[in-house]
DNA sequence: TCATAATCGAGACGGTACGTCGGGTCTTCGG
DNA sequence: CCGAAGACCCGACGTACCGTCTCGATTATGA
């Protein structure tokens, strides 16, 4: 490092989309929402933070609801995903409590409860979180509880979107008003609401 | 000359606040939440709309948010009252599906979902949500759980906080998401929830 | 002094006019002008500084400008009066200086330079200042040359508004450019203005 | 579809200050000041006019006065230049007519005054006026005197300062009065002022 | 080999809303 | 009726971002 460079300035490349930008403003984002908070999320902001001009922003991004529901998707796979193949009890109470854990503790959730806000005050977020997150990952959400029904391990006493809004909104919920989850609520949900009365 | 008296303009009240323009500026902002959705929701939108100067709203209401607070704490009183006195089991039950009607159909709903929403984006708003709707709703709620369990009309295995959440969190969740709350979700949730297992 | 009494709140007249009232107006205008410029010269500032209400401002004042017209004649007419009686050579020079003195250190100078720039900015204050202040001093002065010529005492190559412009004109614009009065301007003019080349 | 482009909208340079929008707004500046006076020049009326952004104007010029400099200093040198070169006592006593003229008849010659007002009201007003106007102006007014009086052409009985405020300072008088300068005044001042006694 | 084409940083541009300030009008209330 | 107080509508202030644009530089590609 010499003093006489003080803008090592990152070199581009070229023709082809330059990740390094790409990954710059991903990250900037994320640092800002859980900095400063969505308020503070500007296109210039980022743009300052990732050392970034605003047209590349724009050019890859419609809107910086693009970019955190990008660095969501990416997050949520990595520390969140859905368990596949063959489901017990167990396995489905896991990803309950770990659903709770990621949108209460981990900053990732934090991109999930500021989108789920801001598709309130604006439609296209909320028609971009539920084609690009929302919906696809209750289509495996569906596919868990069908599995787990099917193989004997849970008996829904609810149709399964109904069974997933009880089991993950009050987790939501909580999430969304400060609260931490009460110790045992996840459980007792899972316990009344996968196993049949006759248990 | 008589026809060159161009504007009636509303004549105020002296020395003392104008319920007239307090009331303008209540409306305005709930029909523009309803009609054009929280991005509208700009000051100058609200003051254009009430006929009213920009400084009269800054005057009395320190940001827009406490505006909807106030629309909202008026109108949740009227539309979705906490039930007073000795509770059944019916009139529990009939609070949460209240709650979801008003959360999922009633405009004043919105106002809700709008600040519980941007709660998650500014901590001055969380903190003023909490402190004039959510808590103290949240305390006559848990008097409602208390006299009812007294009273032996319900019996609910969890705690107070988490019963709440864990009844009124999946319509918020639905609510928020855009979905109808599924038929049959609150009255399950009553009832395995409120009633002792072997009941 | 005792502290339960915090604002000895001058009282007031009730059916007359208040010249106390009338005085603090003048005072605040005038002391507002001297110490912080023409630019905090606000009706709200002067009446917060009188103690006044700004009604009681508007119903005696059409404009911030009468009331510095009121000062400016006050005192003009106190440190700066037109000689009257017969004139002398010297008594003519002495005006001169005594205007150069007056409007380039005397506060009370101030006030006529501030009107004499807010006249350029509105027709409003041009029209005023004429009307109040420059035309009848004008008539005075045209009278003093008047007397003076016919005495014998001078004998001007210009006519008499000529005269006084050539004469006034260069003080003027000295104090507005905030430069002194070259020493020995004055005195150059009144003799090369005032007397015959052949004297 | 054609017709559908109904935003010509000037096209603006990238990168480099766009030299459209400047003139815009020094025109736009210039022609308020002259149609509806110095009340109605306010930022945001020369950005309507100009059809210009508020910014624009704030990222280039630190307030309007500087914008009506600009404007000041660019037609004064066109329509009003010091004469250079050897001057004659004609091209001396030209140049205070022209002056003369400026100042009471062309449009330019109100954005002068009006400078002066202001400088009168505030403080950096008068700083910039000296430092970008009076002072280069009055460097070139005495350096006219000085080289036609090395010339012979010239014999100032006053100092240069004192002789350039007793010649200008009538005629800047009469404009701020309103008055036209009397027939005679600048002729005579010329004469009485750059000729010795024993012409 | 070298023109072409796309990307990048930078930042000017026309806009909209922000929250504040003062202007001038009005009404209430106490003396 | 006067004066203090202060609410009201209005419009300008100077700032922050928006999303679009043009620039000049950089670099991989393909004629």
């Amino acid at each position: 490092m010499s003093a006489a460079k003080p803008q090592p300035r990152r070199v581009h490349s070229g023709n082809r989309r330059d990740d390094a930008a790409r990954l710059a403003v991903l990250h900037a984002a994320d640092d800002l929402l859980v900095e400063h908070g969505f308020g503070a999320l500007t296109v210039e902001a980022i743009a300052r933070r990732a050392g970034v001009a605003k047209q590349t922003i724009y050019r890859w991004w419609p809107s910086k609801v693009e970019i955190l529901l990008d660095t969501l998707i990416e997050d949520s796979e990595k520390r969140l995903p859905v368990p596949a193949g063959s489901p017990t009890a167990d396995s489905i109470r896991g990803y309950v409590r770990g659903f709770a854990r990621f949108v209460t503790r981990d900053p990732a959730g934090k991109v999930l409860l500021a989108l789920l806000a801001e598709a309130q005050h604006d439609p296209g977020t909320a028609k971009s979180l539920h084609e690009r997150f929302l919906g696809p990952r209750r289509v495996r959400e569906r596919e868990l509880l069908a599995t787990g029904t099917e193989a004997g391990e849970i008996a829904p006493k609810l149709g399964p979107d109904a069974t997933i809004d009880a089991l993950l909104g009050p987790v939501v919920y909580c999430a969304l008003t400060g609260a931490s989850v009460p110790r045992g609520l996840v459980d007792t949900l899972c316990e009344d609401l996968l196993r049949p009365r006759a248990d």
